[in-house]
DNA sequence: CCTCCATGTGATATATGTTTCACTTCGAAG
DNA sequence: CTTCGAAGTGAAACATATATCACATGGAGG
C-alpha cells in the first residue's frame, strides 16, 4: 500500500531544487514535495517524465510496499 | 501527449480475460478496457501492478508519444 | 538578530482516474 | 437464427492526483 520513493535523493544528486525539476516535468513544486514526501500515487505520466529526467527505469524511482 | 500500451498483447499472450487481468490487479474490468483502448493515463499504482503481472518493466508496456 | 531562499504545510478548488451499472456489439458454437 | 460469453460504450458518482495560494519553517550568511 505504501509508496518509496528516491525521487530526492536522485534529484538532490543532480544538483536541482524541488522548483527545477517541477518546471522539467510541467508540474508545481508542491507536487515535488508531495512526491518526495510519499502523500501519493503518481500519475503514470509523471512517474515516467521524472524517470526520464534521471535517466532511470520508473521501478528505480518508485516501489510499492505491502503493509 | 497520446498514451500506447502494449497492455492488449500481453494479456492475450499470456492467455487471460480482461475480467481475469482485472482481478490480478484489483480493479474493473471496465478500467482495463478503457486501458487498453488508450483512453487514460492509469495510475503508477495499477501501471506497476500489470506490469508484474507480466513481468516486465513499466517501459515495455506504457509508452508516451509526442504529438 | 535579520534576510534570503529552499523546503514544507494546509486548505480549497479543479482535473481526471476508477467504479458502478446498464446496455450494446460481436464472434463462436449449438 | 438463437444463445452465450467476452469485449466495448457511455454516463453518473466517487476517489484522489494536481493546481493554486498563502503562510510557516529552517538553514546559511550577512
Amino acid at each position: 500500500m505504501a509508496l518509496k520513493t528516491k525521487v530526492k535523493e536522485y534529484r538532490e544528486q543532480a544538483g536541482l531544487k524541488q522548483s527545477e525539476l517541477a518546471e522539467l516535468v510541467h508540474a508545481r513544486r508542491e507536487t515535488i514535495v508531495h512526491l518526495e514526501n510519499g502523500k501519493y500515487n503518481p500519475s503514470l505520466k509523471l512517474a515516467m517524465d521524472i524517470a526520464k529526467v534521471f535517466h532511470v527505469r520508473v521501478e528505480d524511482l518508485f516501489a510499492f510496499t505491502d503493509e
